[in-house]
DNA sequence: CTCTCGATGTTCT
DNA sequence: GAACATCGAGAGG
């Protein structure tokens, strides 16, 4: 069974929560009950107030107080007038990681099938689709991006500042006890090369081959 | 496959 | 007024 993540979890280094959130699953449970399950397959690292990056480095506004209270609680903003994104807080004051894409989960029974992956991630794409479901491929690009993800657990800025540990609505399990050990890529974070010699950083991380990670 | 472009609203200068 | 941690549609090869 998953363990649900507690604030320790997220107050280690930033740059190694997210590495270490690759893998784990968030999950979103709706009022009627029911949830919808996601492996994290890729997050970026934002670093506090001197990561020209991070939206922290504007300093400590009403859109970023949230990054510089207490690690384990999300932090949500609207990029584009469109797209929700979501992050998640760390123990140093202005800094959160990002998540970028989740790969899409079934529970069934107690165990978790991932949807759409192919044989090198440890599952086949699903077999014919019955009608009206999707095809394993548009399955797996379901959640393949900051703003798709947001869009497919229905998070937006309602859940700014929620509190992950508490295991209610919107949190992080881990699952490790069944999952395989997977190669994990680092590279430049994407969208920022405004932030100079930052944008260089390669603190953007994906679990490799994964049919889920996000386009560029 | 590639590229370009528009949508849309909040935040910060 | 500009910029923005994005995405998908549409045009062209």
């Amino acid at each position: 069974m998953g363990v649900t993540l507690a604030q320790e979890f997220y107050r280690g280094p930033t740059v190694e929560v997210a590495k270490d959130l690759l893998g784990k699953f968030l999950v979103r449970e709706f009022k009627d009950g029911k949830r919808l399950v996601g492996k994290i397959v890729e997050v970026e690292a934002y670093d506090g107030p001197e990561d020209l990056a991070c939206h922290a480095s504007h300093g400590r506004t009403e859109r970023t107080e949230v990054m510089f209270g207490p690690a384990g609680h999300a932090y949500i903003y609207l990029i584009y007038g469109i797209y929700h994104c979501l992050n998640f807080v760390t123990e140093k004051p202005g800094a959160a990681v990002l998540l970028r894409a989740l790969a899409p989960a079934k529970e069934e029974g107690s165990a978790l099938v991932l949807q759409g992956q192919a044989l090198n991630s440890a599952r086949a794409w699903p077999l014919e689709p019955s009608p009206g479901e999707l095809a394993g491929k548009e399955i797996a690009r379901i959640a393949s991006g900051p703003g798709k993800l947001c869009q497919w657990m229905k998070i937006d800025k309602s859940f700014n500042g929620w509190d992950l540990t508490k295991g209610e609505k919107l949190w992080v399990e881990d699952h490790s006890e069944a999952s395989v050990k997977e190669e994990i890529v680092a590279t430049k974070r994407i969208g920022v090369a405004y932030a100079g010699g930052w944008a260089e950083k390669p603190w953007r991380f994906y679990i490799k081959d994964n049919n889920s990670v996000s386009r560029p």
